[in-house]
DNA sequence: CCGGTGCTTGCTTGACTACA
DNA sequence: TGTAGTCAAGCAAGCACCGG
């Protein structure tokens, strides 16, 4: 059968004759004359070589040809009805959706913990899952929609996502209360005696960018610890002489319990982005979520990063 | 009970019209 | 000019009624 000779229209007056076994009584429905209805009928049987309706004793009979396309010709114009029916706009007050949210503790900490608070004043129906980053897997999660939003640094972002910046980042460095190394600025050797905790979201690596920078002014420090959870990190500084780097906002977090310094070293800034599949990017409530995490982000950019 | 008649219902077809 | 619609007429089948 030739696709092209189709009209959809024929499809949509057979489901109805199908439906009212009637040529007058569906032409009434279709608000066509009964004579035009029966014109389409005659190329409906042309175009699947079939009587489809027989006349009968009252109206018509369909025939075995007419009953199998009735089930997968209801399924398909409903299918069509859903596809072009106008997209509703995303109601905030009364959304119930449930938002997927892939990225580290830290960018939790601070993103989400304003984006959250937000979001239960604005869209109270609406529910959140805060998700860890699977990198190597962030792609395939987002393109099967197990993930609606990734938050994370442009580096670990797959390329196939669309992203948008949300704030710059530096790194301070933290010290239990009392530690002896923070009665001064910190200097490259004491930095470099000092026991460190290194963190990163994948976990396991005791070399990180720090290392790298260290390594450019051809000093070295020694990781003892490795975690790929930076809210781990506050307590096992508090409780130790460790020393750890980290983001600078989560930093200022904890600014009241633990001492935060500066690094003696420019460790480079870094960005967060946020990430989204190209098949959510016009979804309403996808960008509604993304214009929520904007502006949380606006809000967070806006205190100073050093 | 059966067959004839007329009415009703419903489909098809031909003529005509409107419109792009 | 072609397409898709309406109007009007024709035809077929079912049904009710009636008379023999």
């Amino acid at each position: 059968m030739d696709l092209n000779r189709i009209d959809l229209n024929l499809l949509v007056s057979l489901d109805v004759l199908l439906a009212e076994r009637n040529v007058t009584h569906a032409a009434r429905r279709l608000s066509l004359s009964q004579p035009a209805l029966s014109a389409q009928l005659r190329q409906l049987r042309e175009l699947f070589r079939d009587p489809l309706l027989l006349p009968a004793a009252r109206g018509m009979t369909p025939t075995a040809r007419a009953l199998e396309l009735q089930g997968p010709l209801r399924e398909m114009l409903a299918t069509l009805s859903s596809l072009v029916a106008e997209r509703q706009p995303f109601d905030p007050g009364t959304a119930s959706d449930t938002f997927r949210i892939a990225t580290t503790d830290s960018i939790q900490a601070v993103v989400c913990v304003p984006l959250i608070a937000r979001l239960r004043s604005l869209a109270p129906g609406v529910r959140v899952a805060l998700l860890p980053v699977a990198e190597a897997r962030l792609a395939e999660q987002m393109g099967s929609g197990e993930v609606d939003l990734a938050l994370v640094t442009p580096q670990a972002m797959p390329p196939s996502l669309k992203s948008r910046a949300l704030y710059d980042e530096t790194f301070l460095c933290l010290l239990r209360q009392g530690h002896p190394a923070a009665a001064q600025p910190l200097t490259l050797d004491t930095f470099c005696d000092l026991d460190h905790v290194l963190t990163s979201p994948a976990g396991g690596g005791f070399s990180g960018v720090v290392d790298e920078v260290l390594a450019r002014l051809g000093r070295r420090r020694r990781v003892v610890v490795s975690i790929n959870s930076f809210l781990l990190a506050q307590e096992l500084v508090g409780e130790s002489d460790l020393v750890c780097t980290v983001p600078s906002r989560l930093a200022r977090r904890w600014s009241d319990k633990l001492n935060v310094m500066a690094p003696p070293c420019e460790v480079d800034a870094f960005s967060i982005h946020m990430g989204w599949h190209p098949r959510a990017h016009s979804d309403p409530a996808q960008r509604w979520l993304r214009d929520q995490v904007a502006e949380a982000a606006v809000g967070i950019a806006g205190r100073s990063a050093s």
